[in-house]
DNA sequence: TGTAATCTCTCCAGTCGCTAGAGGTTCAAG
DNA sequence: CTTGAACCTCTAGCGACTGGAGAGATTACA
């Protein structure tokens, strides 16, 4: 049986993670020691692997709920797994075009920068002014 | 002068988030009409459209606040603005790698679904086991 | 002038996925 | 037996908004 400093080191992920994923329902709740203290078996270990994995390909939690909840059921059929997967990838893919805007114009603005004064200063005038711009990066907001 | 609502179409920004941005000190307080609603000049609506646009940029609002500030003293280098874009290009370029490694894993887990049963399934696998990974993605959380 | 529709006001809570801290308990090593 | 690390619960905070409640202001039209 594993602690939960000892999961979160198996695993990768940091013990507050692990309470929180409880807490939300991602894992289930877990035994306890004669003191109170969590205790996990490799199920739980593989799970949060799982989990963890996810996450790093840039599932949401509430994907990875439902991705969790399919593996569980393994007769069934893998449409909906499917499904979750590619609308990731889609996301991803919108997420690579919107950067690649994103990159050209602010390599547009860096490059021109003649080092005077802001004044003149290309940064400044470009933000100050949409119209600057090369191409038409969207006007979605970028989450960094 | 504009109302807030006004405001916010020209400069494409909601309402509450003007009010946001007043709250945090990105907007000055806005003057206020007889029956206390804010009133709006051409000043403040080249600001927010200066906050705008660097958003859709990806700059934080911190770095926005930065160039703002320098944006008011026109005779300083432009040293600063410059390497606040550079700071923000390099995030970029760094999104942009990761990113690229997703999108092949992702892809990679799709392509070689079988639309079978999810005990078979590639998908469920994959996130099982990251060893079934072909590139090293690397484990750090990309939010979206 | 009346009234109805639309705006605007303030304040508070919620989003996502954690992260950090306070203040206390349990456990393993020496 | 003592020290110190790891654990416990609970709460609040991050960034950048977004949404709702309930009340007041303004505008358009009859």
């Amino acid at each position: 049986m594993l602690t939960i400093g000892k999961l979160g080191q198996a695993a990768g992920v940091k013990v507050p993670t692990i309470r929180y994923y409880e807490q939300i329902g991602i894992l289930p709740e877990a035994d306890r020691s004669a003191g109170n203290q969590r205790l996990y078996g490799r199920q739980t270990l593989e799970r949060l692997a799982f989990v963890r994995h996810a996450r790093d390909l840039g599932f949401s939690l509430d994907a990875i709920r439902d991705l969790l909840s399919l593996s569980d059921r393994p007769d069934r059929s893998c449409a909906a797994a499917d499904s979750i997967a590619k609308a990731q990838l889609l996301a991803v893919r919108q997420r690579l075009v919107r950067l690649r805007a994103l990159e050209a114009e602010l390599e547009r603005m860096v490059d021109h920068c003649a080092h005077g004064t802001i004044a003149d200063c290309n940064v400044i005038a470009v933000l100050g002014d949409h119209t600057l711009c090369a191409r038409d990066h969207d006007p979605r907001i970028e989450h960094m």
